[in-house]
DNA sequence: CGCCGAGTTGAACTGAATCAAGAAACGTGG
DNA sequence: CCACGTTTCTTGATTCAGTTCAACTCGGCG
């Protein structure tokens, strides 16, 4: 069943009680959409919640000019400009897809009002941003004390496809150095 | 009235209801604790989350034989091991106060029974995440972008007392610099 | 008085950025 | 299916911010 997979990346359906999947399957719509689609755009408050089902997303913005991927959602990841999301202000993201993509996606409000509704399904949305919280303290951890080397070999290990389906220069903004530096990076060994 | 400022540093306090403050302030214990007192050793599953009154800790973990600072926390300030008080494993980080303290802290499982309870404080909980989510990733893309010497100015700003009251070494790990080059951007200026 | 932790300063080194120029791959229209 | 322009990737030379290692200063405090 699809649904069980719906949050396979952040490790999370195993902790999901049945009939909150159910509610939020409910509430949840299907779409395929092309490569290069705009998902949402930044200056805009996103009222989306995207799940990857096959393709590749990103999140990036620009930073003095230049394009900075802060996040990509693989199969069976979670998206959406995350900082507007939780604060409902307006993004400062871009989402787009990087291939051909199955998505589905649930509208804030939707989600906002099965949560007043069900106040116990709070919790999961608390476990969801315990994980992402563990996931992104790490990366500061990497950051801090990782070469830039380090930091593509854990790139490559965590999402071993995303070297042939991404372009470099997304992944070095991502891994936070340069093209000509990741360039180097690869061809030495 | 204290309990209304517990969550001041995060500006939480304005988005929990009243009953839920009465509720949790029923589980909290109150102490007055030295400088240099240890709240938590790395290792050891962390099941306290503390408010700071009045004082200052630090929480810190070792890298390559470095003392590195994660977090601080000032008056009505939030601090515990984060990773083990989420994860419920042993924790890298240590714990330690800087000054003479006054703290309240909440025990784990007491705060689990709460939320078990009263699935709707679950909100809560969910609001506190938001809030160090946003900061945290505000901290990736200050080491992504920002200059030792903006870094460190954006922390003065931000904790103007810091200075005064804490080492060097440790608002240099904090920041992701070495002890030496912070002395010298301090001089420069 | 002498020690000790904290902070400063200097010199050499290094990882990565920048700037610039080519090479390869890609896709779009004829 | 080829040709051409655009985007992506590589390579080289130079520069720079920050590290490392080492020595030195300063202010307390036993």
């Amino acid at each position: 069943m699809a649904n069980t997979l719906i949050f396979k990346d952040i490790d999370f359906s195993d902790q999901v009680s049945a009939d909150f999947l159910v509610d939020v399957s409910k509430l949840m719509k299907s779409q395929e959409l092309p490569n290069k689609h705009i998902l949402h755009s930044e200056g805009t408050i996103c009222n989306y919640f995207f799940i990857i089902h096959t393709g590749l997303a990103r999140a990036y913005y620009f930073k003095d000019g230049k394009d900075i991927t802060a996040h990509f959602a693989i199969e069976n990841s979670t998206i959406t400009a995350i900082d507007s999301f939780i604060q409902r202000k307006k993004s400062r993201y871009n989402i787009e897809l990087l291939e051909d993509t199955t998505l589905s996606y649930i509208v804030y409000d939707d989600l906002k009002k099965l949560l007043d509704d069900k106040p116990h399904y709070e919790k999961y949305a608390r476990i969801f941003l315990e994980n992402i919280y563990i996931d992104i303290a790490e990366r500061i951890e990497d950051l801090l004390f990782h070469s830039a080397k380090e930091r593509y070999a854990k790139l490559i290990q965590k999402f071993p496809s995303l070297l042939q389906r991404v372009n470099l220069g997304h992944i070095a903004s991502y891994i936070g150095i340069t093209q000509e530096t990741l360039s180097r990076i690869r061809s030495e060994k």
